[in-house]
Formats: C-alpha cells, structure tokens, sequence
DNA sequence: CGGTTCTCCTGGCAGC
DNA sequence: TGCTGCCAGGAGAACC
C-alpha cells in the first residue's frame, strides 16, 4: 500500500495517541508476518514510555524509553487502525477484517491501536538500543531532507543502465518511492521509465529531483492516496489519488496542456508503469 | 557487481 | 449469481 506519503500521513496521525504514551497492555494475535515476530516483544512493550514517533523512508519507528525502538513497516496492505476505548462504540469499517488484526497495543491514556495487514507483507520488529536494523542499514537519502540533491541522484544514476523507473525504485538510491509517486514524478519530469538511469542529463536528474520532493509534498498535503487499503490513522481517506497525472490512468488523454498524447501502461520487471508517450522522454 | 525474475499472502474486481 | 483469472501500493532472495 503505502509509500512515503501514507506512512507519513499515518505517523502524523498517531503521533497524537502514541508520543508521550505508556504502551499498557499488548496483545500479539498472530507473530508470523513476512517475518516472525521477535519472541520477547509483548515484554519488551509493555510498561514502555514512546518518546517519538520517527519514519525513516517507508518504516515507522516508535522510540521506546531505554529499550530501543518499535519497528513497523505496512508492506502493500498493512494499516494502523486507532480507537478510543472510552467510547461505547467505534464505528469500523466492516471491509477491515479482524482476522487480520495481528498486534493490538493499548496505551495508558486508553487508545487501541492496532496493525491489521491482511497480505502479510508488512513486519513488527524490534531495533534494539544501539543496534542498527538491518533492514535500515543501507537505506538512501530522505526525499525530503537534506542530503537529497541533483548532485547525489547524479551520482547514483551515473553509468547505470537499468531504466530510471527500476532505479527509482530501489531504496538505497533514494527513500520511500513506490509505484505510484515513481510514475507520477517522472511524468513530471518528462523522462520516459524506460530509459537507462545512466543516460539522463545533468539538467534533467536536477528537475527530476524537484518533482520528486514536489509530488511527494503534494502528496502528503493531501492526506496520501486511497486506492484499495489506505486510510489516515484517523480512518479518514486521502484524497492524493484524485490528482493522479498518470498512474492507473492508461488510455486517458495525456493531462499536459497541449500534448495530444495517450497514457499508455506497459510492464516493467513485472510492475505497471504509466507514461506519456509524447511528452516523456 | 549489476540486472532480472520469483516469491510471499489475501482480497477485489472484471469478464464470462 | 458464481466462478476464474488477473492484478495490487513492497522488497528480499535467488538467479544469471
């Protein structure tokens, strides 16, 4: 489901029940995600105080007083659903399964919150203190921090003939693009997906490092994109998928103005990308 | 090392 | 209405 929007849009919507809070109770449903579970995790969260809510590409990091920090990625279907148990009811969405809740935390101040993924492809770990995870090791720039510019994407494409889509793609090069925001950002970059990383000029990698940082602001302003799974932690929707240029938009007419073009989809390394064949090249 | 393909899992939807 | 096949926002593992 989520890319950096949505994770975005999720912390920023939990930060509000989760920062300051002292995780009181923990229930773990089922360990077994796309990777178990660490064993001592329901010891290791209970009685914890988070003193930040951090997301580091597309990974959320619940930071625990002394005791490392709650690791969590929502994969393609994952969600983070709140409730304030001092309400008699709670509406939720029939849609979301709970055969799918797979860890329910509740805190001090009596808010549930619960990571529901009916895919599976999400995780809970732990990073311990001082430890650095793995899976965050090799992890590239922020988008949209310093250390993201034309000089380092430069770098990073430089001799490479893999298509720019499949490079944006990957994590190390830079955070928290998926699918969608890849597409959108090189339709805004008039850069063809298919073309090898390796053959973009100077001019074009520092456009293309602007539409990345801009589609990616539009995006989480507008609460991320709600295509099958996402909701804001609030259960409110995001209203980005409505401002899709390209994405999920093949035989539409191109939306730049002047350009008579026709989004055409094709599949790359077994992935849709959406494209202008007129006006991206 | 770089590049490509496969795989995990479940649900929604188009098409018949 | 019911069944089948295809597709999906991720990303590590295994292959050449």
């Amino acid at each position: 489901m989520p890319e950096l929007p949505e994770v975005e849009t999720v912390r920023q919507g939990l930060i509000p029940h989760l920062e300051g809070a002292e995780i009181a109770r923990v229930e773990v449903r089922r360990p077994d995600l796309r990777w178990p579970m660490p064993p001592d995790l329901v010891q290791v969260l209970t009685g914890a105080r988070v003193t930040a809510l951090r997301r580091r590409s597309k990974y959320l990091l619940a930071d625990l007083d002394g005791r490392g920090s709650l690791l969590m990625h929502l994969g393609m279907s994952g969600r983070l659903l709140v409730e304030d148990l001092s309400l008699a009811e709670f509406h939720r969405d029939p849609a979301i399964l709970p055969q799918h809740d797979h860890v329910v935390l509740e805190t001090g101040a009596g808010t549930r919150i619960t990571f529901n993924d009916a895919r599976r492809f999400g995780m809970v770990d732990l990073v311990r203190e001082g430890e650095i995870h793995p899976l965050l090791a090799h992890i590239g720039p922020e988008p949209l921090e310093d250390g993201f510019d034309a000089a380092v994407l430069a770098r990073a494409f430089a001799g490479r003939r893999a298509p720019v889509k499949q490079v944006l793609l990957d994590q190390r090069i830079v955070a928290g693009l998926g699918n969608i925001y890849v597409n959108e950002a090189l339709f805004r970059a008039g850069i063809d997906p298919r073309r090898a990383a390796g053959r973009i000029g100077p001019a074009r990698i520092a456009a293309l490092t602007g539409h990345i940082r801009d589609v990616l602001t539009d995006a989480i302003a507008a609460g991320g994109s709600s295509l099958r799974d996402h909701r804001q932690a609030t259960g409110e929707l995001g209203y980005f998928q409505h401002r899709f240029q390209v994405y999920d938009r093949e035989g539409a007419p191109c939306p730049r103005p002047g350009c008579d073009g026709i989004v055409r989809r094709i599949v790359q390394s077994g992935r849709s990308s959406f494209y202008c064949p007129r006006c991206q090249r």
